[in-house]
DNA sequence: AACGTGTTCAACCGCGAGGTG
DNA sequence: TCACCTCGCGGTTGAACACGT
């Protein structure tokens, strides 16, 4: 197995590297690029493996690196990319242009991790802590917000879950297109509007469901086209950037079904999540159109509680960014 | 100034995926 | 199918730095 024969080679440096190193990598980088890393070190005139050059390269000599400190923006997006993808840095980097694996890796533990512990959310599953309560007990008046709170989030989540349920029976019965906006911003609202717990919903991450053909772009009416331009607009531009999403889903390795309609709903400016209607799989887009995660399980088989997960997932993640906002200020 | 402690982040390590013969 | 190799990823380390006493 691919064991790095780095450490065992005798004669190659270690540790950080110097002025004339990095100028040397670069300039050869530069010249040739870097083809294979391994035979790199002694083209380049390097007494380095080829793995410290990949690394120092990647990490801090590419020309298209940002450094320097992380904006609000940023933050936002390594919390909600970490909410969704786990400790995929690789793939969070992704979605922060300039910004590498290494560093936000970096930045998370150094920073964002501690700032959701201090906050009670566990940086792992991105909820708040079965300790906060007892948190807020010992520290006494917080624990009834805290109770009212889960209490009001529940009820909301009940009332989605029959919502999904009647709105997936209308999908069922109705097989061409249809444009809905889910009936959630009252549900959204009820936790915060009647509490004095700091947590808030923002309310320009409501998330809109478009339900749309698997079938060719031709069976769609200019009618239908022109609503589900309308209820995608707060996440694709056009009705082109809609059909690449969803052929970036059926080539996702799903066969071309033109009675499997899929819905596809925003949840954040850069996340999408997508079901086939009659499926039990659901998928997550980025803006991109970039499969992020897929076949997340269902409860019932039939989809109709993916709604309810992404749902959830989406109160956490905006709970935890508002929090977040809270305490910079 | 000296020391101890905490924090940061560049760099390393080991593992697994994927390619190739 | 198997063995070998390279590359990339995520976890961890430790030197350098910051800060408090």
């Amino acid at each position: 197995m691919g064991k790095s024969p780095c450490s065992e080679k005798s004669g190659l440096k270690k540790g950080p590297w110097t002025p004339e190193e990095d100028q040397k990598l670069m300039v050869f980088i530069e010249e040739h690029g870097h083809g294979s890393w391994r035979a790199l070190p002694a083209k380049a005139g390097l007494r380095r493996c080829g793995k410290s050059c990949r690394l120092r390269w990647t990490n801090y000599l590419r020309p298209d690196i940002k450094r320097g400190k992380f904006s609000l923006q940023e933050e936002q997006k390594i919390i909600q990319l970490h909410a969704l993808l786990g400790n995929r840095w690789s793939a969070i980097a992704t979605h922060l242009s300039k910004r590498t694996d290494n560093e936000i890796k970096n930045y998370w533990n150094t920073h964002l991790k501690k700032r959701l512990i201090r906050m009670g959310i566990d940086p792992i599953t991105h909820k708040p802590k079965l300790d906060t309560l007892s948190h807020y007990n010992n520290n006494g008046s917080n624990l009834s917000h805290m109770a009212q709170w889960e209490s009001a989030r529940l009820q909301a989540e009940a009332r989605l879950v029959r919502e999904s349920k009647l709105q997936h029976h209308n999908n069922k019965m109705h097989s061409s297109m249809h444009a809905m906006m889910l009936a959630t911003h009252d549900d959204l609202d009820s936790p915060t509007s009647t509490l004095s717990f700091p947590i808030s919903i923002n309310e320009n991450l409501i998330p809109t469901t478009t339900t749309i053909p698997i079938a060719t772009e031709e069976l769609m009416s200019e009618t239908e086209k022109r609503m589900c331009n309308d209820t995608m607009s707060c996440l694709l531009q056009d009705h082109d950037d809609i059909m690449v999403a969803v052929e970036a889903f059926r080539g996702a390795g799903y066969d071309n079904n033109s009675n499997n309609d899929v819905t596809l709903t925003s949840l954040s400016s850069d996340f999408m999540v997508g079901y086939f209607n009659n499926d039990d799989i659901n998928m997550v887009f980025d803006s991109n159109d970039n499969l992020a995660q897929h076949n997340l399980p269902t409860a019932n088989g039939d989809g109709s509680n993916c709604d309810i997960n992404f749902e959830e997932n989406k109160n956490y993640w905006n709970s935890i960014v508002n929090l977040v906002n809270d305490s910079l200020f």
